[in-house]
RNA sequence: GCGGAAGUGGCGGAAUGGCAGACGCGCACGCCUCAGGAGCGUGUACCUGAAAGGUGUGGGGGUUCAAAUCCCCCCUUCCGCACCA
């Protein structure tokens, strides 16, 4: 008897092993430049909740790659940090008076030591980062300073979205469907002063980007697409009856500029007020005022009944000179396009449901080529032929754009004009744990940046978290109260804290050189490892994350800091881990926890269930039974290993295993030479096609089933299962590397099997002499025949045609054809 | 409404034009065992008593010798965006 299959043991004598010889830690080695391989994922929040096997899921798939590609010869740079800064850190400071930057530390060191490092992860830990270290965010800093230096962060007076719930404002992205992606509250509106980056200046190429990634999933260049909301049309300018300015437009249909029977301003346009007449002047200022109120989740919500009235202004068409009233309605808004639209009755849905309950005319500029009968109640907002129009009346609607928006720049009211959905993102946060913005408020100069070698501007320590939406560095006197830079005269500093999507916008950069204390980072090791070969982790943040740090990665670009203007060449959308139904969350109480699971089964049953469960990219149902049929898989291997070995170690001097292919040996020797080689040519097919790690690990069951058939055999050939045996615990090792070591070494392996050449297959051993062949008559299978491999066509039809049952099924029958696909099928079709 | 993904046994899933259901879970039976929540073996889509045969990849149509796979129409589910002019 051999020894029990002992995870606990093995795993954690090997994750020592690893550890303490440095095996995982890489360095910029010239000779390697050309395989530099770098694996990332998506690094973590360092949450009091831990992490449960949805994280490590995500862990696990670029563990495997990044594992296997090592084995395949890549120098491969696979690093973890932590994403520290953030709200919850901040709220643990209130509810438990214990400091952000303990209670985070205390997290990463749990999470480090107690979760990660036990499920045999192959980080090169000595790169780790955590944001929340000055090290790190006065680098942040740095490139606030940059992007300032570029006009990329300005500051402005915005109508912004504030979370109630966590007393801070947040940026665009960060509303999800009118409501906090933190903690779900429903976002208000506030008028505050906040810090910016003009993100909306890298709209197009954003957007023209996402056409080079290719290997980015469709869904999530859909979404940024989405996000960016780009749209194509003109600029038409209306000047004001008896006044002195005008109004711009923005429309996709100047086609329909004919038909425009009135003109709408969103409530929030300075020209409201401005234009409103004496008598409508106190009820459109209340209008405006109860715009106000409203949330943006129910402004912009097309449930809302649209609602306005006439400001007592009117507005000149450009076109026919007609006089058209000046509206403003809830149902315009004031950031997107210019704040302003032209009101088409006939052929827009909106203006045509606001027309009608205001009783405002309408006016058919465009009629259907095509007409149908009866009468349409709605817009018409297809494409058709102009009427109404002046000169362009029987022209197509298409033409018609073109030729309206040339004849409006001809005669100075218009052009066309591209609009983006995008706004720039909103960086300011009114909370503690987070990078100091490093600018400084002077009477006498104004906004004065930090001098980049006053930097790390710390934290200050002592502050009072009161959570009640003021910064807390309001807190701090003696921090808030400084000089100012430039003249040295009293200054106080900004206290607000930057978003902490700063600090994931570049963390993957800061991995390449960790330490560097003159720069965020060496511009050659930027070189050697950026871009970001594979990056994995969770769809969810396709806007926010994904989109900052490729505008991150293109202002690096334009600097010339970075080699490439995207920063990731593969990116990975792993599903989500579901348990009882729902996706596993500490909050909904369906946890599983690696801890326990490691305990129970070791690491790498964890892992290969998880690999085994689903297709990476879809969402897995954790399956308590499933893990334990993983658990069992790897305590066959362990003795099937075992019994080989003994065979093995008796064994002295046998035939070299690459002649078992000839067509002498016996057959169970070279079936099981065939498996194992048929296994290496299937593990690395899958891993190559999208990471198919169920397929793979189904592969090596394949292999380990087979063995058990050849261990039963009365003799075997000690060099056809040591071949076997070999393979199996290659194949093992980016899926269950702690297993994989240890056999490896059984094996009476000097090295580590982290960088064993990973195993080749040999062609010739996947022949077989004979095969089955499907014999279908009129598609349908009759039966099934053996042929040799090699017989050709004539060959397999006389043998199908022959065989017995495929004869029944030709009686009294006329032949029509034969198609014969070699070593796959004969197909008879008949009449 | 627009965009993305998906729909296959009791379950997770295989198969990308060529034997539907690999592999695993579950279940059933058998072997081994003092014992077993261990191990080993056999079976397991559905209909029919078995066999023969038939049916079967959300539904309907089509292309093809051959369709889960390609084309057209429809249904359902999940996800993202949604008064964006």
């Amino acid at each position: 008897m051999h020894e029990k299959y002992d995870p606990s043991s093995i795993e954690a004598r090997w994750q020592q092993a690893w550890e303490k010889n440095r095996i995982f830690h890489v360095a910029e080695d010239p000779a390697k430049r050309e395989r530099a391989y770098y694996a990332l994922t998506m690094f973590p929040y360092p949450s009091g909740d831990r992490l449960h096997m949805g994280h490590m899921r995500t862990y696990t798939i670029t563990d495997a790659i990044a594992r296997w590609k090592r084995m395949q010869g890549w120098h491969t740079l696979h690093p973890m940090g932590w994403d520290a800064f953030g709200l919850p850190a901040e709220n643990a400071a209130i509810k438990r008076s214990v400091h952000p930057a303990t209670w985070t530390w205390e997290n990463i060191e749990y999470i480090r030591d107690q979760q990660m490092k036990r499920m045999g992860f192959s980080y090169d830990w000595q790169r780790e980062i955590a944001t929340c270290d000055p090290s790190y965010y006065r680098w942040n800093q740095w490139f606030f300073l940059k992007l300032r230096e570029s006009g990329l962060a300005y500051r402005k007076e915005a109508a912004v979205n504030w979370c109630p719930s966590c007393q801070t404002v947040l940026a665009n992205e960060q509303v999800e469907r009118g409501s906090c992606w933190r903690c779900e509250s429903t976002v208000e509106k506030r008028n505050l002063l906040q810090w910016f980056f003009k993100i909306t200046e890298y709209a197009e190429e954003l957007l023209t980007g996402l056409e080079a990634l290719t290997n980015w999933p469709e869904k999530v260049r859909a979404i940024q697409r989405n996000w960016i909301g780009k749209s194509s049309g003109t600029e038409l300018v209306f000047k004001i009856k008896n006044h002195p300015g005008e109004i711009s437009v923005f429309t996709t249909r100047p086609d329909t500029t004919y038909g425009a029977t009135y003109l709408v301003l969103a409530p929030e346009h300075p020209l409201v007020a401005k234009l409103a007449s004496p008598e409508c002047a106190a009820a459109v200022a209340a209008f405006v005022a109860r715009m106000k109120t409203i949330s943006d989740l129910d402004r912009t919500s097309s449930e809302l009944e649209k609602a306005g009235l006439p400001i007592g202004a009117m507005a000149i068409n450009p076109c026919n000179a007609e006089e058209i009233p000046i509206w403003t309605a809830n149902y315009v808004l004031y950031e997107y396009g210019t704040g302003a639209v032209m009101g088409v009755p006939a052929h827009d849905e909106r203006d045509h449901e606001f027309a009608r309950k205001y009783g405002l005319p309408s006016r058919t500029v465009i009629r259907p080529e095509h007409p149908v009968a009866g009468q349409p109640a709605a817009a018409y907002v297809e494409p058709g032929i102009m009427v109404n129009s002046d000169r362009f009346d029987r022209l197509s609607s298409e033409e018609a754009k073109v030729l309206m928006t040339r004849f409006a720049a001809e005669n100075d009211f218009g052009k066309p004009r591209i609009t983006y959905r995008l706004r720039d993102w909103l960086i300011s946060r009114q909370r503690y744990w987070g990078t100091p913005i490093p600018v400084v408020y002077c009477e006498r100069c104004g906004t004065v940046p930090l001098p980049e070698n006053q930097l790390p501007l710390l934290l200050p320590e002592k502050v009072q978290f009161t959570g009640l939406g003021k910064s807390p560095l309001l807190t701090a006197p003696d921090w808030v109260n400084t000089r100012c830079p430039a003249c040295h005269g009293p200054a106080v500093r900004e206290t607000d804290t930057m978003d902490g999507f700063m600090c994931s916008s570049w963390y993957f950069m800061r991995y390449v050189d960790p330490d560097n204390s003159r720069a965020p980072f060496d511009l050659n090791k930027a070189a050697y490892w950026l871009p970001v070969d594979l990056y994995v982790g969770g769809v969810e943040h396709a806007i926010m994350h994904l989109l900052y740090f490729r505008f991150f990665n293109r202002f690096c670009y334009k600097q010339g800091w970075v080699p490439t203007p995207e920063p990731v060449v593969k990116l990975f959308a792993q599903g989500t881990v579901r348990y009882h139904g729902s996706r596993m969350s500490k909050s909904k109480g369906n946890v599983v926890s690696p801890n326990e699971l490691a305990d129970e089964f070791g690491a790498d049953t964890a892992r290969v269930f998880t690999l085994f469960a689903a297709p990476p990219e879809s969402d897995l149902d954790w399956n308590d039974s499933g893990v334990e049929g993983a658990f069992r898989f790897l305590n066959r291997v362990w003795r099937q290993f075992h019994d080989a070995k003994k065979i093995l170690d008796v064994a002295v001097g046998s035939a070299p295993a690459t002649n078992v292919a000839s067509r002498s040996a016996k057959l169970a020797d070279r079936e099981m030479y065939r498996q194992a080689h048929l296994a290496v040519k299937k593990v690395t097919e899958d891993l190559e096609r999208n990471f198919s790690f169920n397929t793979a690990i189904s592969a090596i069951m394949v292999l380990s089933n087979a063995l058990g058939d050849y261990l039963r055999e009365p003799q075997v050939n000690s060099a056809v299962l040591a071949d076997a045996v070999n393979k199996l615990v290659l194949l093992l090792a980016p899926f269950a590397p702690h297993l994989a070591e240890e056999l490896w070494q059984q094996l009476g392996n000097k090295g580590y099997v982290v960088f064993a050449p990973w195993p080749t297959y040999d062609e010739t051993a996947l022949e077989v002499a004979e095969i089955e062949i499907v014999v279908q008559v009129n598609g349908k299978v009759r039966s099934h025949i053996r042929v040799p491999a090699e017989a050709d066509r004539r060959q397999l039809e006389t043998i199908a045609l022959a065989d017995e049952k495929v004869q029944t099924q030709l009686l009294g029958k006329d032949i029509v054809k034969v198609i014969v696909i070699p070593k796959r099928l004969v197909n008879v079709v008949v009449k």
